[in-house]
DNA sequence: AAATATATTTAAGTATGCTTAAATTTAAAA
DNA sequence: TTTTAAATTTAAGCATACTTAAATATATTT
């Protein structure tokens, strides 16, 4: 049984949906690289697994069922993370795609003697949480993009979207890292851009990396 | 591009391949545990991807390229074996199952990272010798089944065959590991069962289990 | 409310990798 | 050498998961 599309479609449903727990199969075709009649095609399987409720037009929404798999999913896929970074060495703008290959093909018994190995890790490389074997989350720290923060305020980096690996190399590169102190030093008023402190040196980022970059306010 | 299917097929052609370099398709079948018509069906393609060498009722053999594919994957599979035996913990019993999940899924940068951390391992939990990067095999020691010897031989166990989990449980129970000393103390001629006496205890084992121990003579 | 745009679904078709059953080829036995 | 047995291939069919193109439903403008 072969179930590798079916755990990516829950995955990106849990991830993308909005804050009322729906997502638009249009925005599962753009995360999935698929398209709509196959997402359309798809979502009629998993209503009929008892993981999504979904009625055609209507919105899409994970029952209890579907969104334990996909929290097992999401576990799996950041806990393969933090093993790639931390025992195995990868960088990490390296680890989401390692990771997504491997977490599919992840027992229970290897993914949690990975975690034992970890000490419980709470967190992946990029900040986002990890659910617990029992589906538990950690409490997150209240966080903002760095994009809304005005001259002269600071944050700490708390987490960052993984979605894009120049993205990643491009901030690790200039010295950004989870858990270090930001500070905006002017704000361009014409694209927005940003011109920040990091580790003693300053640099300009445009408004599009500063919103992917979260930070608690201090 | 999904290759699961074909590397399955090249893998266990390379491994039970008879000392001509050929097998026969049934063998394929019986390994993969999948119908022999199946089988005819892929050597089609594997033929004409360029990997064997296959004529309809003729012999099958791998060329250059399946040869060093088929490496390739005994290397990510033997490989993870040793990473999931050293690193994470798994038992030699546990490995095999969870490797070949995985050997799907590894990049060769993923690879190579887990190859340095084990510092170039030559041999896997149950002595099979790992391909390198460029190919080669570890020079490997001259080995019998222990079936075969003798009242009052010893042998020390090199290798042992890893295709069913109770078989190395049950080894391991009674002591058999890699390296250990196996002293043959009699042989029953009725269904050739031996005893044996392994780190001072003595057992019976049956031929079967027996043929499955490969022993360097001492 | 009608027209238009956007989102979604249906329809038809493709590739992969299986299955069972029937046909064929090769090998072994009488 | 003919018969029988075993191995292999072909044929027809199925499930999964995709595609593009056409149809339909919903949402937004005018």
């Amino acid at each position: 049984m072969n179930n590798i599309s079916k755990e990516d479609y829950l995955s990106a449903i849990y991830k993308y949906r909005d804050k009322k727990g729906e997502i638009k199969a249009n925005l599962i075709a753009e995360k999935l690289q698929i398209s709509n009649a196959a997402v359309s095609e798809m979502l009629k399987k998993l209503a009929s697994d008892g993981h999504i409720k979904y009625e055609p037009y209507k919105g899409i929404k994970l029952t209890a069922n579907g969104e334990e798999y996909a929290k097992k999913m999401v576990r799996r896929h950041r806990i393969w993370e933090v093993f790639l970074h931390q025992v195995v060495g990868l960088k990490w703008d390296e680890v989401h795609d390692e990771a997504h290959k491997l977490e599919h093909s992840t027992s229970d018994k290897l993914l949690n003697k990975m975690e034992e190995m970890l000490d419980f890790p709470e967190f992946d490389p990029h900040g986002d949480p990890i659910p617990s074997k029992d589906g538990s989350l950690p409490k997150q720290k209240k966080t903002v993009p760095l994009s809304i923060l005005k001259e002269g305020q600071t944050g700490k980096v708390i987490r960052v979207n993984d979605f894009d690996n120049s993205f990643l190399q491009y901030i690790s590169k200039i010295g950004i890292r989870l858990n270090k102190d930001i500070t905006v030093k002017d704000v361009l008023d014409f694209d927005r851009s940003m011109l920040v402190s990091v580790e003693k040196k300053e640099i300009n980022i445009s408004s599009t990396i500063a919103a992917n970059i979260f930070v608690e306010e201090k």
